[in-house]
DNA sequence: ATTGATGCAAATAATTTGCACCTTT
DNA sequence: AAAGGTGCAAATTATTTGCATCAAT
């Protein structure tokens, strides 16, 4: 997969671009919301060890290149980023969207002046159910 | 602890007020953000076994007493809630502080128009560093 | 060339389960 | 009494690590 800024931001992180680092990213991107296990489970059918999956995996979120979520009583869950994280999960199907705009911008910034933290970001889960499985039993 | 409208809540989801589960759902309401791990080394103390933390744990998120949230590159925390779930973490000595309104309602609203997904809830980390661990180096 | 990344297999840690016994409703 | 929860220990599953080799800068 061919991505545009991947580049540039692994570089800017001093990561080095390996095969392998942009195999896992891109199957975040392909499969959002995927498991760390499952992520490994596909990537090992392209000769793609497990425990480099999880190196990866460490890597590109100490580079901000996926996000981690956790939506309720469910695993870990990951999905690839170039910008902001925010994300629609389905909690039967785990089908997962990423959303543009959340509105947060002035809440985060009025967040900081009262609580005295620096904010660094946020992740946003909003989860429900799909249309697919608002139909089905 | 004495909870206010925890017996209730129990009730109403046919859960079995065991000591044990209070015992797990103060112990995220004193210590939030505690990791599953970190909790029942506590409660081992007083006698609780792990498997029945674990159990706990599940029993206790899928009534919506507790909530699971990731911040990045972090393992999986949880806290007591027992309205909305919004929390700031810092990053860097996990402190963890809840949140109150978040300024969501309306975007929910209108994200649910648009992408016809029932929305159930939501989870909002924000990160940061706390005003102490902004001093420290 | 140098430094860091990979794959494999082995080690460690996290989570779940079986079962006999006990508690809540 | 019935249904469900608990603790322990064993089994399973997930994650990390050591090390020799390989690849990116």
């Amino acid at each position: 997969m061919e991505v545009p800024g991947l580049e540039r931001r692994f570089r800017e992180r001093g990561l080095r671009r390996t095969p392998q680092r942009v195999a896992v990213w891109s199957d975040f991107a392909d499969h959002p919301g995927s498991t760390i296990r499952e992520a490994a489970a596909r990537l090992q059918r392209a000769g793609i060890g497990q425990a480099t999956v999880y190196r990866a995996v460490r890597a590109l979120e100490e580079a901000g290149l996926i996000v981690r979520f956790a939506a309720p009583h469910e695993e870990v869950r990951f999905a690839a980023v170039l910008d902001h994280a925010h994300l629609l999960v389905c909690e039967r199907c785990g089908h997962v969207e990423p959303l543009q705009e959340c509105g947060l911008r002035a809440y985060e910034a009025e967040l900081a002046r009262r609580s005295r933290f620096r904010v660094r970001g946020h992740t946003l889960i909003v989860y429900g159910l799909c249309p697919e499985c608002q139909e089905s039993p």
